[in-house]
DNA sequence: TATTTTATGTCAACAACACTGACCTTTTGG
DNA sequence: CCAAAAGGTCAGTGTTGTTGACATAAAATA
């Protein structure tokens, strides 16, 4: 017998691996609606947040996405020059100032998330639903543990936002 | 009853969140080990994909990072430079330079992987062997459908490939 | 009120990593 | 012999990230 059983490390370089490819084709849809726009993956990533968390001050944003303002100043000086995100002054605290999308910018957040969203419901009928909550309840511990309860609030927080929007 | 249910669009809102934040953090562990050497993720793709193809081809690498050639080269010329990586001239194809860690490489792709094995090892422990095999399978689905065969030889001949030098 | 801290904006320089386009050599295969 | 393939290299450009320094307005505090 000199086949070799599966090993752990067999696992977790599957595992690696999967991650790397899974990720590359799940971020490639959008990039050729942004190209069209003259935005890459930062303007994306900017739009998503905002989107899912309506009114959200500079500082958070920069801790979700852990970039410099000076970084982030690029992609959202963009952002509001086309009027894709407006900002408001804060009502309570006049120094901050709060990020909306605009209903441009909804418009396209809603074409950059459709092939992603099209991704998922493909693996939802695959798998079916029980195997889909399997996958995300899994994909949960892969985030660092310090980070869960942040990932938490914010997923919640963005299903509230979406919510008062369609509902 | 004005609370709504949980939607489709929820959860899948869910998951491309997840994706991106179980990505962060998984491909931030390598970085500060990338630093100290003076590289950046870019040589790691290129560690981590000869290590799992030895004598792999530079078209073949291309085909896996998908990146341009000149973008390949200037990494690809720091790792030979270090020696962690070297060229040797194909037997049959003297056109072809097949590229092999050197021991070096693999001492440092193993420090690069070690995290990384050790953030899968903690999800198999918390979700058992059951739940890893099936969030595997997802993630399968989750590539594109036409690459899903490419990305399993990938992987299988990474497997044999692991096999032959530690069996 | 005076001072400090916070939130944000902005300028400049720089680096990593991707791109396009062009051109070159060596080797293979018809 | 000659076209195609595999690879190397040079030059220029763009996006996205970084540090460091400095500015302003508003809030918090002594």
């Amino acid at each position: 017998m000199s086949k070799r059983n599966k090993s752990k490390s067999d696992d977790f370089n599957d595992a690696i691996e999967l991650m790397f490819f899974a990720y590359r084709d799940f971020i490639a849809d959008p990039d050729a609606i942004l190209d069209a726009h003259g935005f890459g993956r930062a303007h994306h990533r900017v739009l998503h947040f905002v989107a899912g968390n309506p009114g959200i001050s500079i500082a958070d944003l920069l801790d979700i996405l852990r970039v410099t303002k000076q970084s982030l100043a690029r992609v959202l000086r963009d952002l509001i020059d086309d009027a894709y995100i407006e900002q408001r002054i804060g009502a309570q605290d006049r120094r901050k100032r709060l990020l909306y999308l605009t209903e441009k910018g909804v418009k396209l957040h809603d074409r950059l998330i459709a092939p992603q969203e099209a991704r998922f419901q493909a693996v939802l009928e695959a798998i079916g639903p029980q195997g889909f909550e399997q996958w995300k309840k899994t994909m949960r511990l892969v985030i660092n543990a310090q980070d869960r309860d942040n990932v938490e609030r914010l997923i919640a927080s963005s299903r509230a936002a979406r919510d008062s929007e369609e509902g």
